[in-house]
DNA sequence: TGTACATCAGTGAACGCGCGTTCACTGATGTAC
DNA sequence: TGTACATCAGTGAACGCGCGTTCACTGATGTAC
């Protein structure tokens, strides 16, 4: 590490410029490394090179730090989707309902694939909270990833591939089949699978979904 | 709290007399209300009524101790999923088959919802730990719920309700879907959900999973 | 433009907590003769 | 059947650890005049 002085413009008194920054962009290090448990206060400063109790100038506590942290996960998550989903191109609105209905469900297993421990952070619910909506945090799009999904099978519906009767609540179902896949990846009995194989399980999940929904 | 001389069969004098399954029973009480972190050994001996140490008689360590207590997670998983599926009683066999397959993914996301914590528990893994393959306790029927799923969806290959092609891997496809539920409604943004939405929603998706293997 | 001073953002030391684990021990058990 | 003794299953005290958090503080910053 070089000397304080070394870098001015971040540092060039013991005044730290940004630490409230500097320790969320430590504790999504620390998410990204552990998942959610592995946000430690003390840890964060340490990694910032500042003293533990600095943290109370930025954070009220422990728990406000994480929360700052779970959102930035969120907000991770939903911009890789979001790119995902923007970067679905067709002049056919039945072919685009379907690259977006995919897409959102690709991009969310590698996600988790990909940063398992922010994938476990977005997902962190502290247990005396209340309960937590379905996550907030949109990407640049402006929509979250729940709304993506919806967005997409309201498409199918549209352009006629989907009966509408089974438009209520769909959302949920994509939802579970893809959310459940990554937590068997990353989280269950199914972690350590090589990439190929898990990318190989995500699709034929994804066809499922998408065969549910649009079979006749 | 009665006194030790109360409870002669149990504990007549300062030795225990079974030790072990009383801390695994405790263990099993703390992963019920908390989930594995829970699974505290000092806590597992006070509710025992014994000295810390005294687990160390009987298991390596804390760490020996949640491994027991997952097993018994897993065990109760299973003897709930044997016992739905021992339910189904039907002469035909397309609908035995689909009956079969019903009854896995229900009391799957049952399970859950009742014993959130145990359901955790169950599919805990230790960081450090080798791979852990699909959980391998089985119920009274001597099959783990994996198996059992796979019978379900063999039969319903076998009785021409499901395309043959679509058979690799299909466990894995409801297994996600089932699993993300459970996970989505236990700790994710879903829970709190009312039970009987609940219940709804995995109603439903059992459908889509039934749909997505036997649609023409 | 220069200076007094309030405010702000850090420091260093310490706290209590509950945890897992180890030590030397002792009372109970059960077996050999 | 009775007794000596090895073994077993507990006890009580203590350890070090890292954590979150609080205290009184001090050096830097920036504003009022």
């Amino acid at each position: 590490m070089a000397t304080p002085q070394a870098h001015p413009t971040a540092r060039a008194s013991y005044h730290h410029g940004d630490l409230r920054h500097a320790l969320l962009a430590a504790g999504v290090g620390l998410a990204r490394d552990g998942g959610p448990d592995a946000v430690v206060l003390r840890e964060a400063t340490r990694r910032v090179g500042v003293s533990p109790n600095a943290a109370y100038r930025h954070f009220a506590d422990r728990e406000a730090l994480l929360a700052a942290v779970c959102d930035a996960a969120q907000a991770l998550l939903a911009e890789a989707i979001d790119a995902q989903f923007a970067a679905v191109v067709t002049d056919d609105p039945g072919e685009r309902a379907r690259g977006h209905l995919r897409a959102v469900g690709t991009a969310y297993v590698a996600f988790a694939l990909d940063e398992p421990g922010l994938f476990r952070t977005a997902f962190f619910v502290p247990t005396d909270l209340e309960l937590a909506a379905v996550p907030t945090k949109a990407g640049p799009s402006g929509r979250t990833p729940f709304e993506l999904v919806g967005d997409a099978i309201d498409e199918l519906v549209a352009s006629g591939l989907m009966p509408h009767e089974r438009r209520p609540q769909a959302e949920f179902l994509a939802w579970s089949s893809v959310h459940g896949l990554a937590m068997l990846l990353i989280d269950g009995p199914l972690r350590g699978l090589p990439r190929a194989q898990a990318d190989a399980v995500t699709q034929r999940v994804v066809d499922m979904v998408e065969a549910g929904f649009t079979a006749p």
